[in-house]
DNA sequence: CTGTTAGCGCCTTCAA
DNA sequence: TTGAAGGCGCTAACAG
């Protein structure tokens, strides 16, 4: 009685009374087949609680329904709203997710990319930035290659420039520096950045948004003023309280941390060291995660429509390459002013 | 030049001038070549930028080595802290992880397993509590049960009764009713609950044990004490605006929301009030998902092992089914007396 | 140690 | 409309 460990397509056919190829057409719906039949097959199939092998359809050259999904790290808020944005749209098309985190390891990021091309997977989808490093590069540029001529798509979030792969692209680097001229705009003119590592190219573009604009102002951006972290709540937790160790007295008057990620952990530790936000210092992020609109004070930031570079990028994936060339989504972020930030009284 | 598609084995091997049995052997690992062999088909498999198709792998007995996570709603951050605890298992031990999203759909969920039953997938993990219903668990149990016999393995975190499944139970009872003894202990006696939806079997624990050790002293928790609404932020927004218009004046000196997401809202909808917190009301969540630290005030609330509770679902998973009846794993939760709650003034 | 061969479960022509 | 048969790409005996 515990005969096959699985229900196949044979067993039901057989237990039908009907040629494998009906019964592959009924469950396929793929031609018509006499009534009767048709009502055979079913009743087997659910009788023996059939389900079809994926594998097996795969291998016979059927279709591919899964896409695969790499991100940094699922369980930052910023890839969780964007994974939702894909996955709605993989949804709504029939497609499962496959979602995988490297915890910012760029090897285990090509590896992901090498597994997802032995699973057929129709789509690979990058979400985050990419690493600035010639040599990762060219690893994932071995991987995709290959993978793309034998009929894969690719896609990604954030610029990846160096793998000529469509793209959704966040302004970062405009956003960050419509964000400095509405700092500018309420009176700072001293300012201290919290970033992430320079590696990665999100946080090159919003350092070189910001800074840029600001040195329009007249206002220069020095080195010691940008902290370097852990892209991270405890990076930015971290970032700000070395800053705090230094320069007790000549605090800036405004903190833009580079995601709103690191300014929840720069508004902690400005708290614990007994610092009022914003009456002593304002405080600035990028993104617009969902929980920094309920913080107290309310989180300013740029506001990135972060499911729908999600679903633009699955959109992209499932469209498909048409032209040669690498098409780009640009979507503009939007600066939103909120109790976090006030004119400076110094 | 563009003859196939895909660089198979065969490709390699000829390639290479060895059989594909050799080839195989090779690239596996699995029994030893003499050197130049080895040599020639790891050149021949690089140079061609072979991935072995995965498929077929599986579809000729070889190994399963992906793994289905169903959850509510990725974007959530307390399951996407267990998804990370899960990933860092998977990951450990050479695992991938496909992570769906049901949206709080069950005909999705039930869809789902279908879908990784087919898959073939190695184990398949349901995150977050079940759904009180009959009709579902029988279409559930439909589904995993032909997907265990042919040797699935089926893991879960929280509550799923009618399933006969390996759990991970978080204590809901027992913290929620630790919770309530903390919080009379400060002096509290009128408390309202936020609540989801009373079909989940979370909702249902976590109720219970709070109203429980209420009653245990003596304090009784009526039914309108307790404002039903959806499982989210803002959920908890719109069910604390419901009781604030409902008694502004009889207002209770303290608020329980089932989850950290649903106190996170209620946080904004007291400010908005005008209420000030602990001062006016006191608030507790439960779950500590990380944000609810950082928030101003930080919240009181339940500490759940989220992470971990990921990690020991997908370890039962690995583990397997020894014995014949489901094995639960049991976590216990740790109250966090924080800032969102005080003695009460009145 | 290496090569040959028989499936794995399904889809899809090709005949009937 | 239905059935028979040939792969899809790979692994695992089984011979050499």
């Amino acid at each position: 009685m515990k005969a096959r460990p699985h229900v196949t397509l044979e067993d039901v056919a057989r237990s039908a009374n009907v040629s494998l190829a009906t019964a592959s057409r009924v469950l396929n719906g793929t031609a018509s087949v006499r009534a009767d039949l048709r009502e055979r097959v079913s009743a087997a199939a659910a009788e023996l609680a059939y389900a079809p092998n994926a594998h097996a359809q795969a291998l016979a050259g059927g279709t591919h329904r899964t896409v695969g999904v790499i991100c940094h790290d699922v369980s930052d808020p910023y890839f969780a709203a964007i994974a939702g944005g894909v996955m709605r749209v993989a949804t709504d098309n029939g497609l499962l997710v496959m979602l995988a985190g490297t915890f910012r390891d760029p090897d285990r990021e090509v590896a992901y990319v090498s597994t997802l091309r032995a699973q057929r997977a129709a789509a690979i989808l990058l979400i985050g930035s990419a690493f600035e490093d010639r040599a990762w590069e060219r690893a994932m540029a071995a991987e995709l290659e290959p993978y793309r001529r034998g009929g894969g798509q690719v896609a990604a979030v954030s610029r990846h420039r160096g793998l000529k792969i469509d793209t959704v692209q966040p302004d970062n680097k405009g956003g960050a520096a419509e964000l400095a001229k509405a700092l500018v705009g309420l009176g700072h003119k001293r300012f201290a950045v919290l970033a992430g590592p320079r590696r990665l190219s999100t946080v090159i573009d919003r350092l070189a948004g910001f800074s840029g604009e600001l040195a329009a102002h007249g206002i220069e951006l020095r080195e010691d003023d940008v902290f370097e972290a852990a892209f991270s709540r405890d990076g930015g937790y971290e970032a700000t309280k070395r800053l705090l160790a230094g320069r007790k007295r000549k605090l800036p008057t405004c903190l833009f941390a580079v995601t709103d990620v690191m300014a929840i952990g720069a508004l902690t530790a400005l708290r614990e060291e007994g610092l009022s936000v914003p009456g002593d210092i304002s405080v600035a992020g990028f993104d617009d995660i969902p929980v920094v609109r309920d913080l107290a004070p309310a989180l300013t930031t740029v506001r990135l429509p972060l499911e729908e570079l999600g679903e633009r990028a699955m959109d992209l994936a499932i469209k498909g390459a048409t032209g040669s060339r690498p098409r780009t989504v640009r979507l503009s972020g939007e600066v939103v002013l909120r109790e976090s930030t006030a004119r400076p009284k110094r």
